[in-house]
DNA sequence: CCTAAAAACGCAATTCCATTGCACGTTTTA
DNA sequence: TAAAACGTGCAATGGAATTGCGTTTTTAGG
């Protein structure tokens, strides 16, 4: 319960506060990434950058890494066991056109790319669109 | 010249207006993508929304496709020959870290991605993020 | 236990980019 | 040539990210 979210948070050097527990808890019941916004609604009386600079505080430490899906929103999810967020996370990452929910596949791997001569990779980001599982009826 | 220009708006149903030669005159000389606050800069004068309405036209009529290269600015690039805008560009756009300069690279194609069961792939998007070749000393 | 320093937090304000509304001049079309 | 459609310019708005700063809470040293 609350230890194991404590012990989660301090394994990655982050004081666990009541905030950044709940915030914790709240990501890792989700099945889709989660934006700001989507948790300002589940903290109505959280505010907004206190939220944000969780958010941040858990990326830099390598809790969770974020996702461009094309709304504008940035995206977050937890990162799994053995997430490379550095070079960065090399899975795959699907946004669904029927209920806008951005999904983290992390089993499904980018396949290596070929580049013209003389670029250097260094990190790599793959974004589907479609419709989900869950939509497609 | 001109009239080459004048051309290849009319063959996608745009109508050639001075304003419109001038931004596919410069689009065609860029070697990377440009964004509507790069346009602003080369041509001071001209205003913000008729710049922003002429990339959505050029964009509506297939004339360029934008790319998503995690700056938050939308860049712009014109769609090579058979550029398939849809189902979607699919070929590998590259971030440079160093430059930030994006590039389209149309001869790059995505590779096919695996997905869960039950998920449809409409559309794909690849962002590689790295060191391009004007940087690699 | 007490205190100074460090870390979090809350609120206001700003920045950046995208987008819309509307009036007006120009081009197209019947 | 008059109405309609289109393009443009300017003001204003919207959404998301980010910063500044004073206050509160937590941590660490004595
Ligand atoms: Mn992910
Ligand atoms: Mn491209
Ligand atoms: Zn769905
Ligand atoms: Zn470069």
């Amino acid at each position: 319960m609350m230890k194991e979210l404590e012990n989660k948070l301090e394994q990655k050097e982050v004081r666990p506060t009541a905030m950044r527990l709940l915030v914790l808890e709240t990501l890792q019941k989700q099945k889709a990434a989660v934006s700001l916004q989507d948790l300002e609604d589940t903290f109505e009386k959280a505010d907004r950058v206190t939220l944000y600079r969780t958010l941040k505080t858990f990326q830099e430490k390598g809790l969770i890494h974020s996702i461009e899906d094309g709304t504008g929103a940035t995206k977050y999810a937890l990162c799994q066991e053995g997430c490379e967020c550095a070079p960065e996370d090399m899975h795959v990452h699907f946004f669904c056109n029927s209920c806008e929910d951005t999904f983290c596949l992390p089993k499904f791997k980018i396949p290596e790319v070929s580049l013209p001569e003389g670029f250097v990779p260094m990190e790599t980001n793959l974004l589907v669109k479609g419709v989900c599982v869950n939509c497609t009826a």
